[in-house]
RNA sequence: GCUCGUGUGGUGUAGUUCGGUCCAUCAUGUCGCCCUCUCGAGGCGACGACCCGGGUUCAAAUCCCGGCACGAGCACCA
């Protein structure tokens, strides 16, 4: 009896060994999200980050962070920081990353453009890659006619005929070259898509992609495909907008002669309209739900249930129980609206039953209501207070998610169309800022003054209606540097909102005309 | 425009793999009622959906065909 039940439990513990050897050997588990740091910290980035996260977790895996700054001209350290500590404050936490360190670093891409170029001549040399010295001007006419004859926009394979001899004569001569994909003449690309099964596109669809780019650094196609083998990542999950590009990722493993990783397109979260995610549409940054007092483990249950459900259908969940049982192939398809309404009443919830009073009062405390940022607002009310219970009413607007107000209070005193006009020339304007104080406030208010030919003191009453509620209140810039972007930006939207609906906002045609406008005074706009 | 993807109430979804147990689940939202000093929270109830048209079948949300709608991609951006 004992001796028999010994082999038992050895037949078990042998085969379990067996197993899991089987498992680390072939099955290790990496998945990565790939920001880039390119703006701030989208709520596309977390909801990725959940996804890449449950799905490692479930598989005794890993979660890699990658900086994709490729794009030297728009990739920010800020944002880069912004990213992370995001990432952080909601506590989607990864394995590896460019803070932490891990086996397969540097985890940010402008440090491993060595490797990048490595790759690409091995590509060139297995006849996978060529380089191209079309000038845009002849791309611009390519594009032009292809569009005029109704074909799918795509090179024409110019350079592909450039004997050898050319070649390094006009890389001699100094020319500016990029290198491309060489695309298959004709059949499709067939791959499976975890979700979707097989997803099959024509190689004719797919453009002779530049892989690098004539600054030398390579474009996200060619890197990441580099980085994920290297980096040893086993599923690539991430959002549905990729699925058109997966084709030149396959050829590029097979240039290399890799295997490809499998590949799995999450659905993309969605605007009202059902149009993907836009900070024109909705608030997209992760710290607008910092900022308006959300919790971030309400955010991270809410993105959760995002086209996602357990197994039982239970709607409050954490990170970790959402793990235990999680099942990529759960996953519905349809592009879910990303809706407030319900994000708060589960907030709410979790205010109310996952936390105790005296956590929600810790919460308040370190979100708005402490000596810091009470004090900064103290030198903006002094002047305006006789009692102590002045302070309050005062400081409202800059404590809470929005403030209310009526059509009339914003419309204000000025021609019809014009409060719309200035509000949406300052959405505009305000994504160019470098940094968001009161002096760069102020300037850009006074630039838009002086190019409207109005006086400041006129074209500001929209902008305390629709930031403060009221044309009464504390100084603007400042409450507006103290509000963040974020915050701020959403009330104007809302303003923006609000006089379309009452008939006195910007018309298709007006906005149109507006946008050129724009363009001829304050220079190109920053979307 | 071309290509790919996706279609269950206003919104998030279960059910679709293997057709019947589905005159379709749960939640949100809106409205109403109860509770309550008000409001809220909570409880209860109502409203509201299988994109459309064919076909297969005794039987279709589920399988097949054809439409339609929506979304994404089509950059020296990622």
């Amino acid at each position: 009896m004992a001796r028999s039940s010994f082999q038992t439990s050895e037949f078990v513990r042998r085969s379990n060994k067996i197993l899991v050897c089987v498992r680390l050997h072939k099955m290790t588990v990496r998945t990565r999200i790939a920001p880039s740091p390119t703006g701030s910290p989208h709520v596309g980035t977390a909801y990725m980050a959940l996804f890449n996260l449950a799905f490692a977790r479930k598989h005794g895996g890993k979660m890699i962070l990658r900086i994709e700054d490729t794009d030297q001209s728009r990739s920010t350290k800020e944002s880069e920081d912004a990213i992370l500590s995001s990432l952080k404050w909601l506590g989607l936490c990864w394995d590896e990353g460019p803070d932490c360190g891990g086996e397969f670093g540097p985890y940010r891409q402008s440090e491993r453009i060595e490797i990048y170029k490595e790759a690409i001549q091995k590509l060139v040399d297995a006849g996978y890659a060529y380089p191209c010295f079309c000038t845009a001007e002849r791309l611009n006419e390519v594009r032009k006619r292809q569009i005029e004859n109704k074909e799918t926009p795509r090179y024409d394979g110019h350079c592909l005929s450039l004997s050898k001899e050319e070649i390094e004569q006009k890389m001699q001569a100094g020319e500016k070259y990029v290198y491309r994909l060489k695309i298959p003449d004709e059949g499709a690309c067939e791959f499976e898509d975890e979700l979707r099964g097989k997803v099959s596109i024509e190689w004719s669809q797919v453009d002779h992609q530049i892989i690098q780019k004539s600054d030398g650094f390579p474009t996200y196609h060619l890197a990441s495909v580099v980085d994920d083998y290297h980096m040893k990542i086993s599923h690539v999950i991430r959002g549905e907008e990729w699925i058109n590009s997966t084709p030149k990722h396959i050829l590029l493993y097979e240039g290399f002669g890799w295997k490809p990783p499998s590949f799995a397109h999450l659905p993309l979260l969605r605007n009202p309209d059902k149009s993907k995610l836009s900070k024109r549409k909705n608030p997209t940054s992760i710290d607008y739900y910092k900022d308006a007092g959300f919790i971030p483990e309400a955010v991270v249950n809410y993105l959760g249930m995002m086209g996602y459900t357990l197994p039982d259908q239970r709607e409050i969940f954490d990170l970790e129980e959402m793990s235990e049982s999680f099942d990529i192939k759960r996953m519905s398809l349809g592009g879910p609206i990303f809706d407030i309404a319900k994000l708060k009443w589960l907030n709410g919830r979790y205010l109310r039953e996952k936390l105790s009073p005296d956590e929600v009062l810790q919460r308040m405390l370190a979100w708005k209501a402490n000596p810091e940022f009470l004090g900064k607002i103290l030198p903006l009310a002094l002047q305006r207070l006789e009692t102590l219970s002045d302070f309050f009413p005062l400081a409202q607007f800059l404590l809470n998610d929005a403030p209310e107000y009526t059509i009339d209070a914003l419309a204000g005193k000025l021609e019809p169309g014009i409060p719309a006009k200035l509000l949406k020339i300052a959405e505009w304007e305000l994504e160019k800022i470098s940094s968001w104080d009161r002096e760069s406030l102020s300037s850009l208010f006074q630039k838009i003054a002086e190019t409207e030919e109005l006086k400041l003191k006129q074209i500001l009453s929209p902008f305390f209606v629709a930031i403060s509620g009221s044309t009464v209140s504390l100084p603007l810039f400042d409450s507006l540097a103290l509000l963040g972007p974020d915050l701020a930006r959403t009330r104007i939207r809302i303003a923006l909102e609000k006089l379309a609906v009452e008939g006195v906002g910007l018309s298709k045609k007006g906005l149109k005309k507006l946008e050129k406008e724009y363009a001829q005074k304050y220079g190109n706009r920053i979307d």
